[in-house]
DNA sequence: TATCCTTACGGAATTCGTAAGCATG
DNA sequence: CATGCTTACGAATTCCGTAAGGATA
């Protein structure tokens, strides 16, 4: 058994079964890869591919198992090289954060720009998703940190971390009826048209949570993903927008008024997901405390090992 | 990077960093290992063990990350064998359980013995120890699962499912006064000499929490950590003695007589012990059936997944 | 001086790519 | 007949053991 083997298989399953394209992907030779694979097989007694004449057609029940593990050996030895790296290296690498656009557009650029000046021969990159891609892309590895609000929690592969607290805000252009109300409430926001974010996204649940509960239809005339976008239909007297608080700026958004929404909708609560498992190099835990004071090196590698072990040689 | 040299690495930390050591127990040549483990640095490109001269005296701060990493990698390895066999042959392997003397001796012999019935070409072996061994040895892998009644769920690094509850009997000889008192109490108890498990075993903290909690003294006399022991010393004269209650047999034990003593002490729950990320063969998940009906495979597999990843392909 | 790691070197084993074969849709 | 896995074979690489060298306690 080596790593080699498990590689293929890997790759095998990833390109549906396709020991051709497994090949190219590994810039290797067809033949090798079924050698290999073959050989592994029957180091371990079972097979792993369910074979039709010639084909791979699925995988056997053994296989399933089997692939599995392999995922896992394959990943920690990925750690291992992070390791490596993150010694040898400490201030150069790659840092990869899937995140949705609200906390791209109004949460991240400060500690963005933090972090460039402190290691500046990191290359950052943003990944840009729904909360639930941004869950799979950190589950896939394809990321090393998410940040979003909604649905990080749901994952058990995944660490969600609080990050930061925050409330929605209802915006109205200036001269909007709604903007003259004393008290804003819920029945008086349900008069009037309302923009705001697709169901998936930042906190959206929430919205709709608190008008359902007061038993109020609303008639959400716009969705949009992005901040930007409601603001500019807000602008354009569409309807009342309903953002997260970060979205609005006062000395930018000069043309639309906020009004202040925290006793109406819960409280939000965005999070930073990290895969369970996996070496976090040093910049990366720098990155996150520098999102989230609270969540030092400490903080995190505790949570981290709430169900991992923790011995000292 | 291949699995020889983390093998290598791994035997020489478990040698206490001496690569002859290592080399011997893998039947291997020296400088082979040597070489291998300098190579892995190379590629790593860090050092793994600290180094005075020629010989090495300790593990690099890297080198601590990679071990802990490298004993997983090959955990999962040994997995992957595991699932082999398991598929190839679900009828014969090795069994090998860590548990404490009460259990050996009155709780496992029926499930044993049905076990043995059901997989004669399995290998069974008990390895016996006290509570915190029988964890220990499930960690390093000595043994597939542990049944004890102490400790077990103090470790992340097992999951401890409970087994059964009991509670505790107060044995006395036939004509012992204590034998005689209506309704036992902890105050009647502590007027004589008591015979009990080591401080370490089976429930033996409930007995000194009951009787510290009522400001009670007791004078223990004898300790022993099996309960044929303390029968032993009880129908000597030497005191009353306490023991779990699946230790007593009114059928063998004649010559002692029984007190309930459900009210006076904290019940105790058993449980089995199974290293988390272990692959389990099928007929492991039958000998933990057998001995906890309530613990089915399934229920088992519910558990072990609570915290990690649980995908279909 | 005994222990223990490193270096050097040659033979053995493994891996890998090319070319050809064969089964499926 | 196009796609896709398997078999065969030779070249290149890697692995591994023996022998010798050097450093520490």
């Amino acid at each position: 058994m080596n790593f080699q083997q498990l590689r293929y298989v890997r790759e095998t399953v990833r390109r549906n079964l396709n020991i051709t394209e497994a090949a190219n992907a590994l810039f290797t030779s067809q033949p090798g890869v079924s050698k290999q694979i073959k050989e592994l097989e029957e180091e371990l007694g079972v097979e792993i591919f369910e074979r039709r004449g010639r084909r791979f057609v699925g995988l056997t029940e053994p296989g399933k198992a089997v692939v599995r593990i392999v995922e896992r050996v394959l990943e920690e030895a990925e750690n291992l090289k992070r390791v490596g790296r993150d010694f040898a290296d400490r201030e150069s690498g790659n840092l990869t954060i899937a995140t949705t656009h609200t906390q791209a557009r109004y949460a991240l650029p400060r500690v963005v720009a933090d972090f460039r000046k402190r290691y500046p021969n990191v290359h950052l990159a943003l990944q840009q998703g729904n909360p639930q891609t941004v869950a799979q892309m950190v589950m896939r590895g394809e990321a090393d940190i998410g940040i979003a609000t909604e649905s990080l929690d749901a994952y058990p592969e995944l660490l969600a971390l609080p990050g930061y607290q925050w409330t929605h805000v209802v915006i109205t252009p200036l001269d909007h009826p709604l903007a003259k109300v004393a008290r804003l409430t819920l029945e008086e926001i349900a008069k009037y048209p309302i923009i705001t974010y697709s169901p998936e996204f930042t906190g959206r649940s929430h919205i709709n949570e608190a008008f359902t509960a007061r038993g109020l239809e609303i008639d959400v005339v716009l969705t949009a993903i992005d901040s930007d976008v409601i603001k500019t239909y807000v602008e354009l007297g569409l309807g009342v927008g309903i953002i997260a608080g970060v979205a609005y700026d006062a000395a930018r958004d000069t043309d639309l008024k906020a009004l202040d929404a925290r006793h109406l909708f819960r409280g939000n609560t965005t999070r930073v997901a990290i895969k369970r498992g996996t070496f976090l190099r040093g910049y990366t835990y720098d990155f996150i405390e520098g999102f989230a004071p609270q969540l030092t090196r400490k903080a995190v590698e505790r949570a981290l090992a709430g169900d991992a072990e923790s011995y000292e040689l």
